[in-house]
DNA sequence: CATGAATGAGGGTTCATTCAT
DNA sequence: CATGAATGAACCCTCATTCAT
């Protein structure tokens, strides 16, 4: 039966590759070959296991996302009530694990740059932008259900925090000095109190 | 004796051609011969007025910061309390202004990208945003200073309206429909308005 | 499993045919594309098998100076007494040999050009040199120990023997009206006479 | 009646400028921009001076011949005897004055490359060379004349002292720590020796 | 699946030369 | 005479992609 296929690990190495040379290099920089050669893998495998080198960005992307969304969850169901959660997701976002992955943190700003011209790379940043905007409006939703909360307009609060957020993450990325240490969650929490009223 | 150096002109036209087929196709998808096309401008000639691509780059972050800046001023001096220069400040950056010079935008995006492995880009890129969390800063000592706010930390205070601005730069710029109709500017200020206190 | 390496081959192709046009056209003006034209190698693929133009440069020399030394050394083995060693030697550059190869011939006049600016070049330029008055010396010395020369200076004469061979290289590439028809060899041999003593 | 021309001087300048930049960057890499600069002058007024880069090139192999020619005659006219004149024009050409300009020196081992493929360089270069070929073919004349020499083929002899002198030019330039230190003028006495006979 | 040689278009840049001033 | 802006072809090199093995 020809020996396994290998195709799911190999376009995990690929896309672990593009992101950590994307990352120093940006993506135009980012050459197949040095692709290759980063997930130690012959430049015609790659162009193998993807069709042309747009569609390891995607996948990236996708990755990205997923493995984001995934821990952001996990986070969150540690914690039942809606401050508590809002907390979490501002500390999960802005927390010492903002540093933890500067390559994905890169990635994220090229991305989104990316996404200013190619129609696939914006649809899917949007999605994966809007997960977390889902997961904040649900919080401030059942925020004001429980009283905890006073927002009449629990979408535009969302994407209020959801702008900090990623503001945030390109300051850090490009410009940390302006951010005084280990101010951005206590500062975002107090936004998000501005805007959502009830106890800091 | 000799013809008349238009440099300065010429400099100008190349770098607003830049700015235009950037915000288009990305900082390495603008070719300098699409630079000069766009420019009207033989292919030559941009190297006679700019050592190099990345030159033009520089130079265009420069041009951009300055009237950014500029502007901004302009429209701070309009006003001398403090909390209605806060909200100036905001409605400048998220105002209708912000749909005005979408091209201007998409190159701020792109910038933050180049700036994350260009020292020079980083360099000119931080100073443009420390110049706006400047304004922020001074405006904020100078409500607490009248007591309109209560602040006992203005440059982080500063730091996060400034990652609140530049995120909804890039959520305009890339996920449009995250945010509800005009609802940035009433946010942001609804924000500060946690962050610094005093009425809304 | 994978196409078998061709690469010395190939780097054998363009080296010769860098030599063929650069005779003709010199350094500078051997663009890349004449080069692989004339191996009949695509543009792309001699960036691939040398890094730069540069590097082809260097391996012509390379080549030509292990092909000439291993030439004369192969005439040198025929001859066992210093005299008739030294006539060979001289013979081997100047007989009708040196008209065998023009291309290499007027390669190594343009190196000699090349290494007055490249470092790297003058070093295995001078080397090649070097290798061909240590034979020369080697020679002089063996003449001196068998009685056949006289000479308290085999590295002064050598050089001037050297200086003479290469003297006439150039003045067979560039002014051969100037060489009486065979003469070349011939009054080496006298001038060696004139150094080395000894019966002609 | 206008002012006065200055195209002798203009050109004198430019000339002097190409000699100086070729000897570091050959000629294909001594631009006309920075020919100009080194003669301080406007790009453009090279080409009102000279109809193209070729045309320079000519006109400084003319000028380094003709000074050398005149210096080389200078020095000749000192010494009535051929002998005498033999050594001077030796002395001439490997003395110290060799190193006393090491950009024409440069200048003229580049000269021969360019003659390879370059007719007008050609003939101008083998010209130069005939002239002092005449000059040395007159002094052995003389010599045989007088009984001081024994040559039966003057051509031949001063083409070969010509090559030493050629040879030893290359090998100062590339090669310099081959000839041991002030070897080459003597070296060259004993082997015109060897071709001209009578006493050293 | 895997290799790495091969392709050829296109990139940034240089430059001899021209020409309006 | 002189300036320096302007041109456009050509250069070296890179690279996504293909394909024989």
């Amino acid at each position: 039966m020809g020996r396994p296929s290998n195709t799911a690990e190999r376009r995990a190495q690929i896309i672990g590759a593009l992101v950590r040379v994307m990352a120093r290099q940006g993506y135009d920089g980012a050459s197949v070959a040095d692709v290759a050669k980063a997930a130690k893998l012959s430049p015609g495998l790659v162009h193998y296991h993807f069709q042309n080198k747009h569609e390891i960005l995607l996948a990236a992307l996708e990755e990205l996302s997923a493995r984001h969304l995934a821990a952001l969850d996990a986070r969150l169901s540690e914690h039942p009530e809606p401050r508590a959660q809002l907390h979490a997701l501002i500390d999960f976002h802005l927390g010492l694990g903002a540093d933890a992955d500067p390559e994905a943190l890169a990635c994220w700003i090229l991305l989104s740059g990316e996404a200013l011209r190619d129609g696939k790379v914006r649809a899917r940043f949007e999605r994966s932008l809007s997960q977390v905007t889902d997961r904040l409006a649900a919080i401030i939703r059942a925020g004001v259900a429980s009283g905890a909360f006073a927002c009449n307009a629990p979408p535009a609060a969302a994407s209020a925090l959801l702008a900090t957020l990623q503001g945030y993450f390109v300051l850090a990325a490009t410009a940390r000095p302006l951010i005084p240490k280990g101010s951005a969650a206590a500062m975002t929490k107090r936004m998000a109190h501005g805007l959502l009223g009830g106890e800091p």
